[in-house]
DNA sequence: TGTACATCAGTGAACGCGCGTTCACTGATGTAC
DNA sequence: TGTACATCAGTGAACGCGCGTTCACTGATGTAC
């Protein structure tokens, strides 16, 4: 475990560095994520994230692959294994959380096609919809799942993102977990009517 | 009407830049949008186009503003007055179908939140919302109006914006009219077993 | 019909900026003997 | 336990770039008389 013992040597420069970017990610969008800023906020030389990241993209890269990974987390959070209708809604509502809280992060994660070049992306993309094919297949045990899965997610993810936009009112996090609801519902509604 | 008789007026300088704001959109995306960039494509200098707009964010919002209308246009061209499922599934389709062929003008119009200093641009936001609402109300009169089309709208935008992002199988356009007609049928069968 | 002049729509040089990236370098660390 | 040395993780100067924007300017246009 590396230590930060001297001045010259960081310590963790790799970690911090991720820290910085998404620090900077929040505070001025995806704009102000450049290599130089990040260095400054790690208080390191222009040149130092070079020693842990090829280029901007990587770092980009590594950013978006942490937030695949931290929306997983926070899906399994809301209910480790949903099986009803009402438990999916607060899977859902937790996706749509995701994305309010970590604005700038969620754009990341889905604002450009999946780039080819950074499997770890790849694979993290593959893992969440994976994730809601699982859910929904356990929540609609009688229905075609990919099917179902790609409504729900689209239902959800749209939400997620006509709120991101200021298209929809998202004055308090009650009025946005109502709707998220009352929508996921909805949906339940067509399964159970087959 | 102004006439581009001479070399140096160039006659509609202000509708040239809007077009070539475009075309340099869809060619490299939005960081290729600058207003240098747009100026040399135009064939004029690097200031020529300050006559016409204040500033960058000008630009932008003015191409956001003509987008918006194009795409009430295309949802009207694709049925004029909806009123079965199957009439707002076309609507959806178009929907989807804005999207995928002009993939960064679609970001620029949704991709942050609607700036409040472009009054041309909330009002253009508003009119899509609206007209979706009117749809939804003319294809489920018994419904809540409000509460439907924003669901139908979140779906709609979500699966535009996952085959946006290469989360969705996009390989032919069939596949995709095919998918997003299935999930409006879907919440259809809502309604209707209510 | 001709001329003077205000207005409009461009030009082009220049500014300062932050960026990504390269390069040769140097200080710190840890391992072999 | 001490020393030599390879390796690692930083530094800092420098490059070229494209950008937004300003400024004083000039060529073209059209209107009043």
């Amino acid at each position: 475990m590396p230590q930060a013992s001297s001045s010259y040597h960081h310590g963790d420069l790799r970690a911090a560095c991720l820290r910085a970017a998404r620090d900077l990610l929040e505070e001025d969008g995806s704009a102000g994520l450049s290599l130089r800023a990040v260095a400054r906020r790690a208080g390191v030389s222009a040149t130092a994230p070079y020693r842990h990241y090829a280029d901007r993209d990587a770092l980009v890269s590594a950013v978006a692959a942490e937030g695949y990974r931290e929306l997983a987390e926070h899906l399994a959070a809301a209910h480790p294994s949903p099986k009803t209708p009402d438990e999916l809604a607060s899977v859902a509502v937790a996706y749509v959380r995701f994305a309010l809280d970590r604005p700038a992060m969620f754009r990341v994660m889905f604002a450009e096609p999946c780039d080819p070049n950074s499997e770890e992306r790849v694979a993290a993309t593959a893992a969440i919809s994976g994730y809601v094919r699982g859910i929904v297949h356990a929540t609609f045990p009688g229905s075609d799942p990919d099917a179902l899965s790609t409504t729900v997610w689209a239902l959800v993810h749209g939400l997620a993102f006509l709120h991101l936009d200021g298209k929809l009112d998202s004055s308090t996090p009650e009025a946005v977990d109502a709707q998220v609801r009352a929508a996921v519902q909805a949906l339940f509604s067509v399964s159970a009517a087959r």
